[in-house]
DNA sequence: TATGAATGAGGGTTCATTCAT
DNA sequence: TATGAATGAACCCTCATTCAT
């Protein structure tokens, strides 16, 4: 059994065929789960989709359960690579905003199967205990992130001070998770667009109103 | 095998005792997939806690499938006549988008297990030629009715203009979709909070802006 | 899955048609383990035994070390009811030493491939963990039962005070316990020969020395 | 492959590395198989423990049977020259049956994981096809050469005439056999007095009574 | 000599489904 | 109507072994 280093990250000693081969097989799963769901996603299927058999992969990865973990990593910290200096560059609430959209849907458009694989394996992928293989902590830890740049431009007046950050950041995160799966039905979907357009639907709820929005105006 | 009309609604020539006997296991199933997740919610699984046998499932239903789709059906029409006549009721487009927000919230809080099954089910179920057993359909019909009330406010200008209601409409429901898991997560979640604090959220990026028409200013 | 009652005992509520299938499969186990070992005796091999599939034992038992357990269980139980009234019967030491050493060879004679089978799960049957499918504590037990016996008429004075009636047991039942595997061996063995030379032996070993004390003189 | 000479014993042409490497191979393997027992000690277990890859062992020992058959070999060379001077020292029969019973002790003591091993072997040892790995003559051959000496006594009149020198020599084995399971639970166990009190127990039985038990007296 | 890589048979188990009663 | 029984495919994984380097 080869990878006995868990998802900590350093590739240890890794030959250069097992590096191709570990590369060639998470793209296999990659592509198999993308397609077909982490529910049809068997390591018969992956092996199939990857041109070797089920053997090869529990040899270089363990067993599935690391082999998905491997897929999460990988795309958490290209993600992460991805969006930090995007971020950073951005000195205004309005420009961190419309960069941490749109960069997401960039990262999305490049990363097509991958997120949508990620996507899958959040919802569906669970280990033989039932607990889930994507780590709920990744996935809140990227809530927090922006829940903080949110609320840090709240308290500079950037941004309308009457939201929760909270549910904010929560409302954002579930537009720009909605459309994977999207783009998986509609290959044509133009991101660039959606975007945009959400850059500006969220742009538009954090600016503070002229007058004053209250929390709930007279209902009628 | 019973139950050869799909789930097209009808109840057919259903004796007490076989629609009693549907309801209980269509509960014992909602129960068990919110409770374990739809991967772990086997057939046998879902037997032991209506407290028959997987028999008994497969007679009623013809197949897991089916049992599935009806919960689906279920909810569905279950939905559509809690969210109907709160939407009717409201002639503004700010009162009719609050009311959908936190009508949809008001939902979910009432019908926690059965919105849990479904989520699952949307993003997990399968049939056995890799099909979602979620009609997508329907989920695109409920995002659709919603652009449309979107698009007439936005025709009577009492919405701004120039936002794409297909993307706000998606935006609105996957902040709605996303509260489900939330609230099995951490089921002392503040639900009605939720739900006001969406609509104002939501009724900020709706709303006219004063005087900038710049929601996508020099984009660059 | 059937059977979640353990090896308590209880036949609980079997059909006819189930205590008939798990006596027939429980009885292709003990065959298949005997003749080849407890490691090649795979479900498939059991299976083919008695004419069915692994699907079928799994559904009756469980799991393969389900199986096990009963066949330890029943072998267990089969051993006390046989062995209890032929060592009750017999009021002096002499005799019981005899009946206890007699009553396992013909129990052995008479349940040939059972008690090989035992004898191999004893020596080989670990559940996943690596922990033993026999409960030692059986095995224990049974020594500790003898080494009372032997305790006792030691007090009564029939059997020498100077042995150690932990280490005389533990012989005992060593010199029984490999009957089995030379029966396997050879099964022209004479069994009730071979039992009568045991109980002379230890009948001898019991006896109290007439004058030298000196089972164990000046030990150089 | 190298080592096609089997267990014949002459070494052949081997470097001094490569038998530096069986001779690790072979103590990772016997500490493996003492620790976990037979049925968990695979290769790539045993390799572990040795700081090596399975491949290696394959390499020096051309497949797994023939490493275990190596462990037996060695082990039986070593007992015989522990065990041979000992017995030989010892003109009477008394002396020489307290001499082979306490020297198998001191044996088992020196020996604990070898010969632990090599009980998990006896027991669980089968190769492919089922044979048994640990070779049953070895193991005749050894109660054969006691079945020897306390016919030997017999003759001389030192031991009494009236007992089956095949079952008293079965009988010691038995009792000697049952000590290393025994240890491997008790790591404590005071093999010395245990050793004594079986002596003990076997002189008592082999002695010439001076009456004569008879080989079945009045059982009551 | 030694290793990493791959293989393929076989392991036990889960599961939706079928069928006779 | 309902059940218990059985089925068989598919699942993930272990393992001794082979092979190219």
């Amino acid at each position: 059994m080869r990878s006995e280093k868990g998802t900590s990250g350093q590739k240890a000693g890794r030959t250069f065929i097992e590096t191709a081969r570990r590369a060639q097989i998470v793209a296999a799963a990659i592509d198999t789960i993308a397609e077909l769901g982490y529910g049809q996603a068997s390591l018969a299927r992956i092996a199939e989709t990857a041109g070797t058999s089920k053997g090869v992969i529990i040899y270089h990865f363990g067993s599935k359960d690391d082999l998905i973990r491997e897929i999460v990593a990988e795309l958490s910290a290209k993600g992460r690579a991805y969006l930090g200096p995007r971020l950073e560059a951005e000195p205004t609430g309005a420009g961190m905003l419309r960069a941490y959209i749109e960069s997401n849907m960039a990262f999305i458009r490049e990363n097509r199967n991958h997120v949508l694989a990620i996507v899958e394996i959040v919802f569906s992928g669970r280990a033989a205990d039932g607990s889930p293989l994507y780590d709920p902590a990744i996935r809140l830890e990227g809530a927090e992130a922006l829940r903080q740049l949110l609320a840090h431009f709240q308290s500079t007046g950037e941004f309308r001070a009457d939201f929760d950050p909270d549910v904010m950041a929560m409302a954002i995160r579930a537009a720009l998770d909605a459309v994977p799966p999207r783009l998986a039905r509609d290959p044509d979907l133009d991101i660039g667009r959606y975007g945009r357009e959400l850059a500006d639907l969220f742009g538009a709820a954090v600016r503070p109103g002229e007058s004053h929005p209250g929390t709930a105006p007279p209902v009628k």
